[in-house]
DNA sequence: ACAATGTTGACCGGATTGGTCGAGAATAGT
DNA sequence: ACTATTCTCGACCAATCCGGTCAACATTGT
């Protein structure tokens, strides 16, 4: 698995986030319910969020978390890398191998499949993803609409 | 990383065990020393390449191991699954997700990236591995030869 | 003052990783 | 039959990571 639940759980926060951007700030009770995550463990990934700068937090009554910038101008790569270190598919695709290592023997056909990932993680924003969970929503609607 | 030294090595050892193909059996402990693994280690692996039908061991003085089918028919996807397990990059992209979770929010994009890299695993063969790191080898020996 | 909320860091059990080690089984050569 | 060589198998182990809990504290609105 390339991705733990870190990836997961913190990018299920930000698309919560962004369907509620303008609407003031969202607790982390709320996005721990709606997005089913335990709520002691969104802590964590709040606090990484923040310290990315994705995300601007207020204490006290009333307070929460919203969006430090606005959706379309936050991507998914830049998240996933924040909240999981890099994306490298191997050791020796990431690190330069130091010297004229060349043991590894399929680090360029990686290469090629990570920087392809790279490409198109980048090209898909945080507005993106709250789009298209809306079409699926409407999907789901519909196909009930047709059951019931 | 998607993919952890189990990968690594084992490949790396396939990769020796094609570039000798037709000499006999080739030790362990020579694929130890010029892959640079472990050699108790490596022990594991080749049990597993065994067990997934990859390669065939033989015992006694001057046994060793070779490939159990040619390098062209054996490709880099079907031995990283085998000594990995699914290489999907994220819990939901593998399983059915059950009911009508879609919680995730980010799938459909992973899905993409994983066809994607899968395909291309797919259609690169164990020769292709070998061929490439013989080219590697040339390239090296030109290098130095202006340079010297 | 008090309640609501976020902030931080310590801690924890279980799984996985990346190995080591030793006893044993098969086989070739003598 | 004996021995040296080589693979085979499973037990074991230390370190790290993962997913998560908890308690103590800081900040702010009323």
């Amino acid at each position: 698995m390339l991705l733990s639940t870190k990836g997961d759980y913190g990018v299920r926060a930000m698309i919560d986030l962004a369907k509620h951007e303008g609407e003031g700030p969202v607790q982390r009770a709320e996005i721990a319910r709606r997005r089913q995550i335990p709520e002691s463990y969104l802590d964590h990934l709040l606090a990484q969020l923040r310290r990315g700068g994705f995300i601007r937090s207020t204490r006290g009554p009333g307070g929460g978390h919203e969006l430090a910038r606005p959706a379309d101008q936050i991507c998914l790569l830049d998240l996933l890398e924040s909240l999981e270190g890099s994306l490298a598919p191997l050791q020796c695709v990431e690190n330069p191998a130091g010297g004229p290592e060349a043991i590894c023997g399929q680090d360029w056909v990686w290469k090629e499949i990570y920087d392809d990932m790279r490409v198109r993680l980048a090209a898909v924003s945080l507005a993106d993803l709250v789009e298209h969970e809306r079409d699926h929503e409407r999907e789901l609607v519909t196909s009930a609409h047709y059951v019931i």
